[in-house]
DNA sequence: ATAATAACTTAGAACCCGTAAT
DNA sequence: ATTACGGGTTCTAAGTTATTAT
């Protein structure tokens, strides 16, 4: 369908290409633009071809680790499955990949045809092609998927001695793989264990899901590491890396080629608690609060492109308004063997809605083909651009057909050094949780502090579209919750008959026992009813505020838009431990911004 | 100028596990 | 003691952007 995306509607029913065109194909459509104007009066784009903190492009002078931990080769389990009914002999390898499907049984993509139908296809070429097996209809995997269920039950019944035993055993074989020495200071390594097998799962609908994620081997591996430093020995035995660099200019300890996209890479990085994380992050948010130098005159300088005669232009001026407005994503181009999303420049015709007089709805899948779905009022001259976008263009049509996120970075290159697209999200973000926190805090209670601190959280996280899903049992907690408060309602208003009683001096009847009550004074069961009154008020605002978040994600934001000077100073000032807003991981992954200023402003 | 590649950040789901509720 | 819940951690997919190749 790639064919498409740029040019034609939606046309899934296009022949697929050659392989070799895949994308870029795409473009042939927008081209006319003849950008001359793009690289005109850029004050800085031409200067400041290294970013500020790095030292020339250098990462590190001196990096040693200690590669990479392979999974445990597979260890067969015999079970036989069934083909039309029929017990089946599997080799190792075609029964692993049997496991792999069978245990996916209760998962959704079970059910989905393309995982189906890679899969099967992936599988095959592993049982060859004289194989019995011939048609997925008639596999039954269940026996696989019941040893399966008796191994997990196996591992639930181990007491916690059994488990933690079993866990430092695997800390303690992983101890070394776990850290790296940069610049001779140790630092936490992120992701050392190398991928293991299985079945690619893609989001949305992606067109791979399913197929074989073959298994890693050390001849796969290209391993960075310092010069004077010793090559990590291999750890399986008489295999050996495929590769070894020492290139100081990048941050990867290793990588190796994505077997589900050969074009793509995996790499091994530090963790993010480690300084060169650490560094780039705080340079990250240092640009995004540059912005605010230049947001004035950035926003200028759209709305007067808003009317401009250039289409080109009109496009970059309605683009760049939408990203700064609705923190958009910039929306690269996507191949077509990938799941079909957007952002901001990819935004097709039927993405968008004109509602007269003077909205517009947005409608599209997004990263990871989460649905954005939202309905915002616009200025009248946006409005009518957008409009002219439109027309003559069918469905499917890129709305934006004159931009892409190349030629809209280069633009906003020309208005701020270092500007991308990205950066807005970051100073959208940072800059709404610095300016709520700052109105809305007041003098409370600790817990008031925080819920004001989680309602700004929350606003961020909407903002941006973080979305979860909702859990399996939400429904089962809403209703057991009211009818708790259902619980605590009638006890309240047995308890106010009970406090008209007492008041006359009546006796207060029997319980639910059939035994009389206690005779309590008035101001007793008074406060009796009072305190279950404050009870459901909690439960109360409990139910709404899971209601409201059950969608809502709010750890995307705090992780990675959210300038953490921003919490601490607020922290400071107003004496939350900051243990309240930060886990472990965070603190540490934001050590480089605990010893800012209280007063510190984004 | 455009396309391909490389390197890095951002993302939600799955899993795991301690603790609160029963 | 047992289950349920939810926070934290892990996993790896899916984005963005800068650079390099054509």
């Amino acid at each position: 369908m790639g064919e498409s995306s740029k040019g034609k509607p939606s046309a899934k029913n296009v022949v697929k290409k050659s392989p070799a065109s895949t994308k870029k194909n795409i473009k042939k459509m927008k081209r006319k633009v003849k950008t001359k104007k793009t690289m005109k009066n850029s004050q800085f784009s031409k200067t400041m071809k290294v970013p500020p903190g790095s030292g020339g492009g250098q990462k590190w002078t001196t990096l040693e680790h200690n590669g990479v931990i392979f999974p445990p080769p597979y260890k067969p389990h015999g079970v036989k499955m069934l083909y039309n009914g029929q017990p089946v002999d599997l080799t190792p390898e075609q029964e692993e990949v049997a496991t792999m499907f069978a245990v996916m049984k209760d998962t959704e993509y079970a059910t989905m045809q393309t995982f189906i139908d890679n899969f099967f296809t992936d599988w095959r070429k592993i049982l060859g092609k004289n194989h019995i097996i011939k048609k997925f209809e008639l596999c039954d995997f269940t026996p696989i998927y019941e040893w399966h269920l008796r191994e997990k039950e196996k591992k639930k019944q181990m007491t916690s001695e059994e488990k933690k035993a079993l866990r430092e055993e695997k800390l303690k074989q992983e101890d070394k793989y776990m850290w790296a020495v940069v610049n001779g200071v140790k630092e936490k390594v992120g992701n050392f264990r190398v991928e293991p097998p299985g079945l690619f799962r893609g989001r949305g609908k992606h067109p791979k899901m399913g197929k074989l994620k073959r298994r890693i081997k050390p001849s796969d591996i290209t391993i960075n590491i310092g010069r004077g430093a010793p090559v990590p020995e291999c750890p399986i035995p008489g295999e050996s890396w495929k590769e070894i660099k020492h290139d100081n200019t990048v941050t990867w300890l290793a990588f190796w080629n994505d077997p589900i996209s050969q074009k793509d890479f995996k790499y091994v990085f530090l963790a993010a608690s480690s300084s060169l994380k650490g560094q780039s992050d705080k340079e990250k948010y240092e640009k995004s609060r540059k912005l605010k130098d230049h947001i004035q005159n950035i926003r200028d300088n759209y709305t007067k492109d808003f009317r401009s005669k250039d289409e080109t232009k009109r496009q970059i001026a309605v683009a760049t308004y939408l990203i700064d407005k609705l923190a958009l994503r910039a929306g690269n181009e996507k191949d077509d063997d990938e799941a079909e999303t957007v952002g901001c420049c990819t935004l097709k015709i039927d993405n968008v809605t004109c509602l007269p007089p003077n909205k517009i709805q947005f409608d599209f899948l997004g990263k990871d083909s989460i649905r954005y779905f939202n309905t915002v009022e616009v200025e009248e001259l946006v409005y009518k651009a957008i409009e002219g976008f439109h027309r003559g263009k069918p469905p499917g049509y890129d709305l934006f057909d004159k931009l892409d996120t190349t030629r809209l970075n280069a633009h906003l290159k020309d208005l701020m050094p270092g500007l991308t697209a990205k950066v807005f999200r970051t100073y959208n973000a940072s800059i709404t949780l610095d300016d709520i926190l700052h109105k809305e805090t007041e003098d409370g209670t600790l817990l008031e502090k925080i819920a004001v601190y989680q309602r700004a959280n929350k606003e961020v996280a909407i903002i941006c579209n973080h979305q979860r899903s909702v859990s399996k049992s939400h429904e089962s907690q809403m209703t057991r919750l009211n009818e708790k408060i259902d619980d605590l309602k009638a006890q309240r208003d047995e308890l106010k008959v009970d406090l008209g009683k007492a008041k006359k001096g009546k006796p207060l009847g029997n319980d639910k026992d059939g035994k009389p009550k206690k005779n309590s004074p008035p101001e007793q069961i008074e406060k009796k009813i009072a305190a279950i009154e404050t009870k459901i008020e909690k439960m109360e605002m409990d139910k709404k505020i899971k209601e409201d978040l059950k969608t809502v994600a709010l750890g995307t934001s705090k992780i990675n838009y959210l300038d953490p000077r921003i919490t601490v100073a607020w922290c400071k000032r107003h004496e939350v431990p900051i243990e309240k807003i930060f886990n472990k991981s965070l603190l540490a992954k934001f050590g480089w911004a605990m010893d800012v200023d209280p007063e510190f402003r984004f």
